[in-house]
RNA sequence: GGUCUCGUCGUCUAACGGUUAGGACGCCAGGUUUUCAUCCUGGCAAUCGGAGUUCGAUUCUCCGCGAGAUCACCA
């Protein structure tokens, strides 16, 4: 049996979004689950459309990923180079082979010419093939006009790991360019060629490809080439479920994502589980149980729509499931400016109060602040309290003041402050509603925060006694 | 328009031709000594429509309807 190769072949067009991403994960666990291999390409032979600094960028999501590779564009292998702008010797070889047999010919006609061609055909309501202009008697191919593929049309039938049995009559086929007028080749032909060459088990790919299966299929027929396993993907439709997900609708770049504070471990969980299950009520899946459990056979068939509120509950999800090392290693770059004299040892103490309503690092300073600064005195926050606004401010100072009493004698241990905290309920005659609510918001004037005697704790006595202080104060 | 594909709760999805059509996200309501969150319990919510095959159809067939992809010297 072939090894299993699969590739990831994006054109540098832009950044990766998680359209992009899906078909990359997908061959990368296709490849990892064979114990195979995953290589990436560059699909570099439209001059006009490449974007600056987008191969780059697209390695640099891949690593982020962790979708590793062992040959590629920044990693040479025995089938470089990865980049099609370099291969343009192997495509002129191939071109030549096919003109030989007679499979490949110069198109004589200009771009105007064709698009004439085209306008009549569609004033005739009838589709438009440009095998039907086929010269008879074409030039010598010299290398400056297209050189165009001679078609055989014929009824396809083939398999599609991923869509099952497809079909596709002779009219799906026509006589398409190889090799551009600028030397380069086409997608169509450099991709076949290339995963030739490279020895590519698997193509994965997008949807938008398959309507011209029957063209690459006639193509490996006269190469004779062997087919590939072919699995094509689904798109990933937008926020309103119909197009498919694109820049323009504000697909964001993957890197965002990561610079947003979600955890690689959702984003992938994410990902994998849009539009794949393994057939059970699974929803956790780590990346090691994706290459064990998937298949490209229960890849949904039709288009999934990007749930942001789903990869938010799995972020939160992974970020509950780290250790405490962990999530603080990964929430570094994420705090609030105030948090930066703070020591190791203390940030590790909020972020353990904190992570199980931490969502993604993104929201790691609002929901910290109050662990590192005075925030300004809020009444709104004690009168609007459902519970709060029913009492005289004289009332209220009174418990606060009895509160502080007790809290002065404490060593703020969280045991000492459990304790005390329950004997003031004793003490005071109030509910936990009542008496909770007001020392909470003395000691952070936040609308919320962690457990009381939790956050006492972690705030030491002299910050909890000088808050309540300060509340005292205003009351 | 031609060709191709798809169609189960709002969303992601499960269901050898036989289930009260299941789960998850979200939402709503309760519970866990305050708030927010977590966690637990409960609730709302779907087979696009019509024929046919069958004792029985979400599942198979056909016709509609709807959606998407593609018809480039882009990939």
């Amino acid at each position: 049996m072939k090894p299993v190769r699969t590739r990831f072949a994006p054109s540098p067009t832009g950044f990766l979004h998680v359209g992009g991403i899906r078909t990359a994960l997908f061959a990368w666990l296709v490849a990892k689950q064979a114990g195979g291999e995953f290589i990436v390409r560059i699909e570099d032979t439209d001059q006009a459309r490449e974007v600056e600094g987008s191969a780059d960028h697209i390695i640099k999501s891949l690593r982020a990923l962790g979708l590793d590779y062992t040959e590629g564009p920044d990693t040479p292998g025995q089938f470089g180079p990865y980049f099609q702008s370099q291969r343009l010797a192997t495509y002129q070889t191939w071109a030549q082979v096919l003109v030989k047999a007679g499979r490949a010919y110069a198109d004589p006609y200009s771009p105007a010419e064709v698009q004439a061609f085209r306008e009549e055909a569609q004033a005739a309501k009838k589709p438009f093939l440009y095998r039907n202009h086929r010269p008879e008697n074409p030039p010598a191919w010299d290398g400056s006009t297209p050189l165009r593929f001679r078609s055989e049309p014929q009824d396809y039938r083939w398999h599609d790991a991923v869509m099952g049995d497809l079909h596709a009559g002779a009219e799906a086929i026509d006589d398409f360019i190889l090799i551009k007028s600028d030397g380069f080749p086409t997608y169509n032909f450099a991709h076949i060629i290339d995963d030739y060459e490279m020895q590519v088990s698997h193509v994965i790919r997008g949807q938008e490809f398959i309507a011209s299966m029957p063209n690459y299929l006639n193509l490996y027929e006269a190469l004779e080439f062997e087919v590939p396993v072919l699995a094509t993907m689904p798109h990933i439709l937008g926020p309103d479920g119909k197009k498919k997900l694109s820049k323009r609708d504000g697909a964001k770049d993957v890197l965002d994502y990561f610079a947003e504070g979600y955890l690689v471990e959702a984003v992938v969980n994410f990902i994998a589980s849009l539009g794949w299950n393994d057939g059970t009520e699974q929803e956790i899946f780590t990346r090691e149980e994706l290459v064990e459990k998937f298949s490209l056979e229960r890849v949904q068939r039709s288009g999934a729509r990007f749930d942001d509120q789903r990869l938010l509950w799995l972020n939160g999800h992974w970020i509950r499931s780290l250790t405490l090392e962990e999530l603080y290693a990964r929430s570094q770059g994420f705090w609030p400016a105030s948090a930066a004299e703070q020591s190791e040892e203390y940030k590790k103490q909020v972020l353990g109060l904190v992570q199980e309503r931490l969502k993604y690092f993104g929201e790691l300073p609002e929901l910290t602040q109050l662990f590192f600064e005075d925030l300004p005195v809020n009444m709104n926050l004690i009168d609007g309290n459902k519970q709060l606004k029913k009492f005289e401010h004289g009332q209220l100072k009174s418990m606060l003041e009895q509160s502080k009493s007790s809290l002065e004698e404490s060593d703020f241990s969280a045991a000492d402050l459990t304790d005390r905290l329950n004997a003031l309920l004793e003490t005071t005659g109030q509910k936990p509603g009542v008496l909770f609510s007001l020392i909470r918001i003395a000691t952070t004037q936040a609308p919320f925060s962690p457990g009381l005697a939790e956050t006492l704790n972690v705030l030491g006595k002299d910050v909890s006694l000088r808050r309540v202080e300060r509340t005292l104060s205003a009351l």
